[in-house]
DNA sequence: ATGAAACTACCTACCACTAGGTAGGGTGGC
DNA sequence: GCCACCCTACCTAGTGGTAGGTAGTTTCAT
């Protein structure tokens, strides 16, 4: 594998686990057998690291977006899809989305990380926005009335979620936490 | 004011801004107007620092769901106060509750911290449920169906509603997360 | 009532270690 | 010959933590 992803894939296994303060040039030099240094051929700071880091991972989610919407056609397989998609994303509660990794430690981010890290949170409630309001039609969430203002409260339980699920070190409080927002969804089309 | 609770006071300011990795004795040392070395005289490791505060912090949250308890007679009402709890922890979108700001540096904590930290989480859980309980026997909040899992539900959109909060630097999101959720609250009780 | 002992609350000066980052050199393939 | 790639060697700035000292206060037996 080339060095350069290598690099990146280290750095995201450890960013998701410690944040972005939490690791080291030193620990991705080790994992991936080089020296320290030359790191920085790749990546002339940190900073251009967790960029290219977040851009990507931000990138590889709207393509699961993408996958998701032309996969399932209920609104409701949707979101039960993109559940799926952050609680795959735990990994028995070790690992945290990068971007809720991020949010966490946001006053150490240089500032261009920070904009991509609000353009998926934008983009996120974008499409939650859309798939919800289909649901709001077709009534395949139960209780819906404002697509939007549950867009953000879904963003918002998946991140805590995740969030409370780290901190136990386990996947379980996170099935809990979502429990009663996959109930809410109609049966799953069967065709 | 008593320079250890200065001392905490500075810590717990940093801690929800940053983190535990993100305040250091140094920063302490400046604001309270102390040399670094003598912070050691209160607190000899900065774990034993972080415990403290967290004990503290938690402490005061039990008593504020203990206050919410007897002021408010109503479920709805008493969910209307813990939301309030959690929007006025967030000052702008600076700071978040001590816990969310733990949970997800939580690889860097001290063992016994990170007890402290389950221990919240187990308590706030019992708190919900009770009164999820009482709200699905009165009808007070619409919508519920299992009280448990509404309660992990609960807990998760606050602490995920302050994240996205903090990573906009705003509390205008966290406002928009958990509109749905107060929107299922019945009204105040007008006594 | 007084003087020694002990304690509180700080200090200066330092430790070992890690962080991100830099300068400059070697080497092998096109 | 060039340049991508990786190296050794080093720097500065910071981290938590320690050693040892010093004023001022409290305690307590004589």
């Amino acid at each position: 594998m080339n060095t350069r992803t290598a690099l990146l894939n280290s750095a995201e296994s450890a960013a998701r686990q410690r944040g972005y303060d939490g690791f080291s040039y030193a620990d991705l030099a080790q994992e991936v057998g080089i020296r320290k240094a030359s790191i920085h051929h790749y990546f002339p700071k940190k900073a251009d690291l967790a960029l290219e880091l977040l851009e990507r991972y931000a990138a590889g989610f709207m393509d699961d977006l993408a996958e998701i919407d032309t996969a399932n056609s209920s609104a409701a397989d949707k979101l039960r899809a993109y559940h799926t998609l952050y609680r795959d994303a735990l990994v028995d509660g070790t690992q945290l989305c990068l971007c809720v990794a991020f949010s966490a430690g946001r006053d150490s981010l240089p500032e261009p990380v920070l904009r991509v890290l609000n353009q998926f949170h934008a983009d996120s409630i974008t499409w939650l926005t859309r798939v919800l309001s289909i649901a709001t039609d077709d009534g395949s969430v139960a209780g819906l009335t404002d697509a939007e203002a549950e867009a953000h409260a879904t963003l918002a339980l998946m991140e805590g979620a995740q969030l409370v699920a780290r901190a136990a070190d386990s996947a379980a409080p996170f099935d809990r936490a979502t429990a009663a927002f996959i109930a809410r969804l109609s049966a799953p089309s069967t065709h």
